[in-house]
DNA sequence: CACTTGACCTGTCCGC
DNA sequence: TGCGGACAGGTCAAGT
């Protein structure tokens, strides 16, 4: 599921839920998805939250610096869930009504829980790990150990910072001249945080055909991928992000960038610019979706 | 080296 | 209604 504009809009919700409060047990119900002494976070308390690439970070703070890295990879969700006070009725505390979260938590897909008090110990809420395809992880890391994580040493600059720039993009693509455009997009290597979703929206912008060769590109197609790349993903993040079945927000919410979408998920139907068909055709094993009249 | 495929899992949808 | 196959936002290892 989430790629970047997903993984930031959960780390801004969750940003306003859980800062300050106190780890008071963690269940895991899946050992696989979460292999660590979990012992060692209880009683920390929770420092600020980060996200690199699709990876969620929350640094806690108790005995040790710690910091939890969460993927959640096709199918993986991060609901929080607070409480006015224990035993009362549930309400989500910094949220909006949980209206799009269909159902009660935990449920089958739920696979570890992280109970939190605040610092008077009176209210319990709860972070629920949810995961159907059992693909996401958890990792647990001592914060002063973030950098030499394996996943995430290896990733490319951030798309939306300010480092990143049209020559960046440049001079990254270019380190694999024979790939399709399209490919070398969701290569983390290559730029962190692109997936499925915005490559093609991406290619789209820039009135390129996915399928184009890294080296034919011109230094005015480069600059118009670049913008591409970040008016999808900041479009995306305006609307909460993309849901085609699992992604919601820290409040149990779908997000809207789908609806406004120029090419992916939207095989068969109107382009939204020359009103030709959009089609699919598969690139790695991927899906991709492009208008064959507006991208050359 | 430059790619593609299968594996990891569970679930849904579509055609027969 | 059942059954098989394709497909789903990601990443890694193994193939060609």
């Amino acid at each position: 599921m989430p790629e970047l504009p997903e993984v930031e809009t959960i780390k801004r919700g969750l940003q306003q839920s859980l800062v300050g409060l106190k780890i008071r047990s963690i269940e895991v119900f899946n050992p696989k998805t979460f292999e660590a002494d979990t012992n060692v976070l209880v009683g920390a308390t929770v420092k600020r939250l980060c996200r690199r690439a699709k990876v969620l970070m929350i640094e806690v703070e108790g005995d040790a610096e710690y910091t939890i890295l969460f993927h959640l990879k096709m199918s993986g969700q991060l609901i929080f869930q607070g409480q006015t006070s224990r035993g009362q009725d549930q309400k989500v505390v910094g949220g909006h009504p949980t209206k799009d979260m269909l159902d009660q938590m935990p449920n089958k897909s739920t696979r570890v829980i992280f109970e939190f008090t605040d610092s008077s110990h009176k209210t319990c809420s709860y972070l629920y790990f949810n995961d159907q395809r059992k693909f996401g992880w958890i990792k647990l890391v001592k914060t002063s150990e973030v950098e030499k994580n394996s996943f995430l040493k290896n990733l490319g600059p951030e798309p939306l910072s300010r480092e990143f720039t049209w020559q960046v993009l440049k001079t990254q693509l270019l380190k694999y001249k024979t790939w399709p455009v399209k490919v070398a997009l969701m290569d983390q290597i290559v730029i962190a945080g692109i997936g499925n979703i915005y490559a093609s929206e991406a290619c789209f912008i820039a009135k390129i055909d996915p399928r184009r060769k890294i080296l034919t590109l011109t230094d005015t197609e480069f600059k118009k991928l670049y913008k591409g790349i970040k008016e999808s993903l900041e479009t995306s993040i305006k609307y909460g992000g993309s849901t085609r079945t699992h992604f919601v927000n820290s409040a149990g919410q779908k997000g809207y960038f789908l609806d406004f979408a120029f090419v992916y998920d939207r095989e068969n139907q109107g382009c939204r610019v020359c009103h030709q068909m959009i089609k699919r055709i598969t690139q790695a094993g991927r899906s991709s979706y492009l208008c064959p009249y507006c991208q050359h």
